[in-house]
DNA sequence: CTAACAGTTGATTTAAACTCACATGTTGGT
DNA sequence: ACCAACATGTGAGTTTAAATCAACTGTTAG
């Protein structure tokens, strides 16, 4: 039964210039030339064995066969139009899910998520905390924003915001037994940090030059939180000296409740946009714009 | 509205995928490989920003997505390939109406006519007289069946059959009068002709080695027919000698009814059958064959 | 009678589609 | 548990179908 269809673009061609009346039209509807349209009437005509038009003064009309194609094309194609714009309708229109870590989510998204949605409101922008701080992309959501290492895992795409910095913040009252130029009094207080990033401090140190074993005992004494949310709150009430990625403490350094006396380190991690790789871009692109724009001050 | 669709070969390659629910059978049915199928699929989840078929174990299932698409798409090809098949039916199973001049018709044609229906059912073949004797294609035809010389008009399709061969006949009661071996003694009796082959007569005389000023006079004093049927009847009736293509006195050769006592000699003309350009070929081709072996004696 | 228009066509270029061969992942059988 | 058979995905290269360009034929209208 499905034994030799025409050529399905020289049927579009034949819907097309009939139901327009032109080949001419045709072929601007399609973005081709005309002669491109000519042809595939012409193959047309010699598939079916039959002419589909007649030349009626500088033009062209159906002839009875043609007439009776167009009428089954005509009513196929438009279904086939309407299958694919109610398709794509629906993805367009479908809310786009933004995943994103609790800490990135609370303490730098939601005081800027007002102006997201002002500013991009055809994205329709929801956000969801990803249940996993390790990255990798959430299956119910269009996009994942979060810290990583390079390299990447082949099946996202990922757009690189920011390059990750860390810093020592502390609380203002406990500057007393700190001196900015010298690292090493770091240690005159505990050492406070998140359970999800263990690496954060060993960075931390091996950048400022401190002895490992020195570290390692520090540590020991220190103490670890579920989530950097405790973990600020912690450090903001003096219990000691916390890491913390520096985005995510900008706005208490700001606002004073925190100081960073040695300033800010750069790791290897990147802040990401991830991407499922079969995700039409048209509507990750505005966002990861408007993204570097805000991380960009 | 008519902005981006995808490739129609995208959206059929989904369409044979999500009905037979497998890359391998739609690639069997399209026949084309498994990986272009895959790649068509991929395009097209490319093309919506979505994913329109999910794995599952060796094979894929639709995603809700894909089903949507799927329930539009199966109705809209399903539409095309019903409207193509229609129309070809239709063209097939209309009648083919074979043009021939009407001596060809009666002294050949229609008395085979009844073997070539038997053998050939399918070409429900109607024959009808050709309005003209010059060839050319008659528009409600078809085909035409004729005699005719090269060139060929380039608008029409033309398969030679057989050399058109002329000979001069005669009723056995004049054969006192003649001597086969001497075709100079033609000029013993009157020469019948037709009106639509002039150039018969001369033709065969200047093969045979005659003079032209003998033949000019002998035509003069000849007689001319409107019709090959009344040139073969008086020739019969031994009104003189007649010229004719071979092929239409061959049945009264066999019969002894007339004889044609110095052969027949080749003109440049030959049998064809004429075939509109735009006309599929694959219901003019069996009967070209079998015009071809009914020739072939 | 010319200019603008509409469609066709030969020659060439371009881009999409396909194939091949290999890779990955799944299932069922002995 | 492992291997063979199966099903799909993919990189690289090739093939083929489709488009363009430009020239030509025929038509209409001013």
């Amino acid at each position: 039964m499905q034994h030799s269809m025409p050529p399905l673009s020289a049927l579009r061609a034949f819907e097309a210039t009939a139901r327009l009346g032109s080949v001419t039209s045709a072929a601007d509807e399609l973005s081709v030339t005309h002669g491109a349209i000519s042809r595939q009437l012409k193959s047309l005509d010699e598939h079916f064995g039959v002419p589909l038009f007649a030349k009626a003064g500088r033009g062209l009309i159906l002839t009875q066969h043609g007439e009776q194609l167009q009428s089954g094309l005509s009513e196929a194609f438009a279904k086939l139009r309407d299958s694919c714009a109610a398709l794509k309708r629906d993805v367009e229109e479908a809310p786009f899910t933004l995943a994103c870590p609790g800490s990135l989510l609370a303490r730098w998204l939601i005081p800027r998520l007002d102006r997201l949605h002002r500013e991009l409101p055809a994205l329709k922008l929801k956000v969801v905390v990803s249940e996993t701080e390790q990255p990798g992309i959430q299956s119910d959501a269009s996009a994942t924003l979060a810290f990583a290492e390079p390299p990447w895992p082949a099946e996202v795409e990922v757009f690189e915001l920011l390059p990750e910095q860390i810093c020592a913040v502390v609380s203002p009252q406990l500057m007393d037994h700190i001196d900015a130029t010298k690292p090493e009094t770091l240690f005159a207080n505990k050492l406070l940090y998140t359970a999800s990033r263990p690496q954060a401090w060993p960075q931390w140190a091996s950048a400022q030059g401190l002895e490992t074993a020195q570290l390692a005992q520090a540590l020991n004494e220190g103490q670890g939180f579920d989530h950097l949310y405790y973990l600020m709150e912690a450090a903001v009430a003096g219990l000691g000296v916390a890491i913390a990625p520096r985005l995510l403490v900008e706005d208490d350094l700001k606002s004073g409740r925190l100081v960073a006396p040695w300033g800010a380190i750069e790791t290897p991690a990147r802040l990401c946009l991830w991407l499922p790789k079969q995700t039409n871009n048209r509507r990750s692109e505005p966002l990861a714009e408007w993204l570097k724009r805000e991380l960009g001050h």
